[in-house]
DNA sequence: GGCGGTGTGTATAACGTTATAGATCCCCGG
DNA sequence: CCGGGGATCTATAACGTTATACACACCGCC
C-alpha cells in the first residue's frame, strides 16, 4: 500500500516517534535529524494516513454542512464559501442534503454521522426549537438561518425580520399599496418564513397600510415553480397586487415568469422583490431587486464557530448576525 | 467516548470477533448469540467507528466528485443525483471544487486526497489527455464530460458533437442563417467547447451555410457574465446574427440578458439556444431552448462505475454515453 | 472407533498514527 | 566528581476494527 511512517523511519534511520514529531511538531526535533527525515519524506512521497490519525486522535477533520436543498443557488453559493474557509482551517467540508425532511434533520442532529464528522452546521427548516433542545448528541453544532432560535448552540443568521421589513419598505416607498407576500409556509413550520412575514407586516403597519391576509400566499416549497403558481393565483384575484415580496429569490423568479407570460409589466404593473441575492437575479429579465445577506460572512462565521467549538472553545453560545443590504434592480426600478 | 465493540462484547458475554461478525456478517453466528448481541447493541446504541474500520479495511467509504464550479447549477444538479446514488451504495460523496484550475485538477489526479477518498470522479477542463495519461496514482478514477478522451479510464459523457449539431440544426430549421456560437475557449483548452463548435460547424455544413469565424465568440469563462459580454460584442457587429448557440445554458442566459436590455426581440430578432437544461432555463424570460443531457444517467453511471472499480472490478475502461434530447422553448419558439 | 467435515465461537495480530513514559547524552554548577 | 537538568531521541501502549488461525463440539460415515 502507501508509504507509512515506518518506511520513513527506516529510511531516515530514526524512530517512528521522531518522524511523527517532524510531521506534526508535537515535540521539538534536532535540526540535522529533521532535515534527514524531511528528505526521506520527500523522496518516498509520504502523506499521513488520515484514518489512522483520526482513530488515534478521536477526530476526523471532516465537518458537514447540511442544507435543505443542494440545488438552491443560495446554498450552493454558501457552500462554496464554507468549503474554502474549512480548507483554510485544515478541515474538509461535506455537503449533506436534508431535503427539508424532518427525519433527515433529526437524524443528523442526533449524530447520524457521528463517527464520520467532528461537527455539524445545520440549516434547520423542518424541525423546531423543542427538537433541538431535546438533542442528546454532544457533537458540536452550529445553526444557520433563523429556522430555530433561542437554543444553546452557536447560531449564524441575518435579522430576517429587518431584511424583510427593508424590502417591504422599499416597495412602499415606490408608492405601492397592495403588496403581496409569496411563500408563506403551508403547515406552520419554516420559522424563517414567519419572521419574513412579520417584517413585511411591520413595514405595512409603519406605512399605515392595512394588512390583507388574502395577499399572503402559502406555498408548498420555496422554489421557482412555487413562485410561479402563487403569482398565478394572485393575478386571478379581483384586485391583484401592485407589488410582490417573495420569501426568496427563487420564488421571486417564479413570480417574474408568470408575470412575463401574462403580459403584466414589471415593475410598471407589479413590482417584485426577493431575498438572497443569488446570481441568477442579476441576470433575470427584468433583473431582480433583492435583499443581499452577507453570504461570505455567514459561511465563514459558521465554519469558524464550529471549528472553535471542535477545538475545545467553551463559553456561552454565540449569536453572529451578519449584515444585509438592499439591492435595487429593474424589477422595482423606475418605470421605463 | 463512544460505545465500542468491546463494550458490546462484555455486555453480551461473547468475544469481540463474534460481535464483529454480527455487525457485518463476515461469518455466520448462531441464532441465540446473535440475538443477545443484537440486544446489547440496541441497548447501548452502538455504531461502528468508521476511522477504525477504514484503517483496518484500507478504505474510507468516501468518494469525491470534483467539478470546475460548485455554483454552476448544472453541477449542483449533477451532484444532487450523485450524492443519492453514492449513499445508496454505502458511500459518502465529497464535493471538490477545482475552480477550473490546472493545478487543482492535477493535484487531485495525482492523489491529493489519497488517504481520504477511495476514488475520484473528475470533470477535467484545464488539463488534457497527456496529463491524464501521465498519471501515476492508482486510485480508481472516472472522468465525466468530454474534457479528456481516449484515456484508459472509465468515462461518462454525452456526445457533445451530436448535441451541438442537434441544437444548431434546430436553429437552421427555423430559417436562421447567421448563427453565432458563444463560448469558444480563449486559449485552446476546454476540449468540450471544441467539440461543441465542431457539432455546430457540421450542422452548418449540412445546411450549406458558410462558416463565419467572426460569429464564433471566445469567452474567458462560461458563466452568465461571459454570455452577456459576448452577446454585446455580437450586437455591435455590422451584420449581427439572427441566432445564437451558447456553450451552455449559463452563457445563453447571459446572452438573453443583453438581448433584453438592448431591446432586441427573442426569438423574433435573435433565437437563442443553450446546452445543459438547468432549471433556471425553464423560468427565464423568455424560457430557454436547450439540449438536455440525461443528468440522472450521468450522475448514476459515474458513481456506479467508480464503485465497481473500487470494489475490484477489472476489465478494459468503459465509456458510458448517456442520451440527450432537444427541448424547444420560447427562446427559439414560433414568433409571437 | 477413527476420520473428515461443518457449524460455531475465541484469541490475536495487524492497520498507521500519536501521546506518554522513559532512555541517553552532554553541559553546568556546586 | 557528582547530581541535576535540558535537549533529543526511543520504545511502546493505546485508538477500534477486521481477518486469520485456531479450538471445540458434534455429526455422519466407512
Amino acid at each position: 500500500m502507501g508509504v507509512s511512517l515506518k518506511d520513513i523511519a527506516e529510511r531516515a534511520g530514526v524512530s517512528l516517534a521522531t518522524v511523527s514529531n517532524v510531521v506534526n511538531g508535537y515535540r521539538p526535533v534536532g535540526e540535522v535529524t529533521r532535515q534527514r527525515v524531511q528528505r526521506a519524506i520527500d523522496e518516498l512521497g509520504y502523506t499521513p494516513n488520515l484514518s489512522a490519525r483520526h482513530l488515534r486522535r478521536g477526530r476526523t477533520g471532516l465537518i458537514a454542512l447540511a442544507v435543505p436543498e443542494l440545488t438552491n443557488p443560495y446554498f450552493a453559493e454558501l457552500a462554496d464559501v464554507a468549503i474554502r474557509e474549512a480548507a483554510g482551517l485544515g478541515y474538509t467540508l461535506l455537503m449533506e442534503n436534508t431535503a427539508a425532511e424532518r427525519g433527515a434533520e433529526l437524524a443528523l442532529l442526533e449524530g447520524a454521522q457521528r463517527h464520520l464528522i467532528d461537527g455539524l452546521i445545520l440549516s434547520p427548516v423542518a424541525i423546531g426549537r423543542e427538537e433541538v433542545l431535546a438533542r442528546r448528541a454532544r457533537m458540536p453544532l452550529v445553526l444557520i438561518g433563523e429556522g430555530v432560535y433561542d437554543v444553546p448552540y452557536d447560531r449564524v443568521a441575518i435579522d430576517n425580520v429587518a431584511a424583510s421589513r427593508t424590502a417591504t419598505a422599499h416597495l412602499v416607498a415606490l408608492g405601492r399599496r397592495r403588496i403581496a407576500f409569496v411563500g408563506a409556509p403551508p403547515g406552520g413550520d419554516r420559522q424563517s418564513a414567519h419572521l419574513r412575514i412579520r417584517g413585511y407586516r411591520e413595514a405595512l403597519d409603519a406605512a399605515g397600510i392595512p394588512f390583507d391576509p388574502g395577499l399572503v400566499v402559502p406555498t408548498e416549497q420555496f422554489g421557482r415553480a412555487d413562485g410561479e403558481h402563487a403569482m398565478h393565483h394572485l393575478l386571478s384575484l379581483d384586485h391583484p397586487p401592485d407589488a410582490v415580496l417573495a420569501y426568496n429569490d427563487l420564488t421571486a423568479i417564479g413570480a417574474l415568469r408568470t408575470l412575463a407570460r401574462s403580459g403584466a409589466g414589471v415593475p410598471d404593473d407589479v413590482a417584485v422583490a426577493g431575498i438572497d441575492d443569488i446570481e441568477e437575479g442579476r441576470f433575470s429579465n427584468p433583473t431582480l431587486t433583492t435583499v443581499a445577506p452577507d453570504k461570505r460572512a455567514i459561511g465563514r462565521s459558521a465554519v469558524r464557530r464550529l471549528v472553535s467549538r471542535i477545538e475545545g472553545e467553551g463559553g456561552p453560545p454565540m449569536h453572529v448576525q451578519p449584515s444585509f443590504h438592499l439591492i435595487e434592480r429593474e424589477s422595482t426600478g423606475p418605470a421605463r
